[in-house]
DNA sequence: ATGCGCCCTATAGTAACTATAGGGGCAAGC
DNA sequence: GCTTGCCCCTATAGTTACTATAGGGCGCAT
């Protein structure tokens, strides 16, 4: 029975030690044994679960969502719509996100666009961030940020 | 000379209060004026940099860099190097991050596409995350979340 | 015995807000 | 004249998902 210390499993999933710590105490892995030192051990079902929790926050899950997928992992004979819902609610604002984000690559291109007459002192970022104060045709979006939460 | 109250400037710039307070809190506009009751008006001015801010904002940029874009503005006949500068890393992270963005979409799309066999109760969604633990094509990529930032 | 590297806990800090508690001003309606 | 409602004020705490720091312990090697 192959047995890790916390740095082995950070190592292992690619994280660093404080997340996974961080992760016990948020409830998404049961405590672990503990060695004679007081040192947290973990099995490879552990690492494995770590693993899981990684590569679900990896696609853009919150740590809500990736919580409601373990505890549908641990009982598979649930039915899976609350997943499938999970996942097409992801796919969804992910495909929003990108439609948004090639309107934002067009909109920096464009300010870079004009940059390289050099000989007279224009700012082009500066007048182009200025215009789009102006321009009625973009109304201001709300703003999708803290990750893909 | 058209003077607002901050509910007007929010509604203006289609933002809340507490966030145009925020603003001021981390100095990205002066201290505005007071009216006989304590409360702040703003000038034209002060709406349009609101609105410049929440633009940059929209285009992805943290509020460090929207401060130095309205330094840069605030002072147009510095070069504008700075500013380009700012676009062009904000540009590369845009573009890495629809790439990343539609390798999700792929993977989030492979999760749903086997679930039209409801008949025997298999999930795919907890299937293909636990199927991606154990597959080593694809090794965990740093998660590139909070954001634009 | 002393330094190194790993581990421990507890707490604070990060970004960019959002929400809440507790209170004041002013106009309209009863 | 008083209440109701809406807007404003400050100060503080909460959010997400970590990351960093302070302060300390264990075990091994030099």
């Amino acid at each position: 029975m192959k047995e890790f210390s916390i740095g082995e499993v950070a190592k292992a999933i690619g994280t660093n030690v404080q997340t996974i710590r961080y992760y016990e105490k948020r409830k998404l892995l049961a405590e672990p044994l503990r060695n004679a030192s007081g040192h947290r051990v973990y099995s490879i079902a552990d690492r494995d679960r770590l693993a899981f929790i990684r590569h679900a926050r990896s696609l853009g899950f919150s740590l809500a969502q990736t919580s409601t997928l373990l505890q549908l992992a641990d009982q598979p004979e649930m039915p899976c719509e609350m997943a499938d819902k999970i996942v097409q609610e992801n796919l969804e604002k992910v495909q929003q996100r990108i439609a948004a984000l090639h309107d934002l690559e067009s909109e920096l291109n464009l300010m870079l666009s004009g940059k390289h007459r050099q000989d007279n002192r224009e700012c082009r970022v500066i007048e182009t961030l200025a215009d789009h104060l102006l321009c009625k045709h973009q109304q201001h979006k709300t703003i999708r940020e803290k990750g893909f939460g």
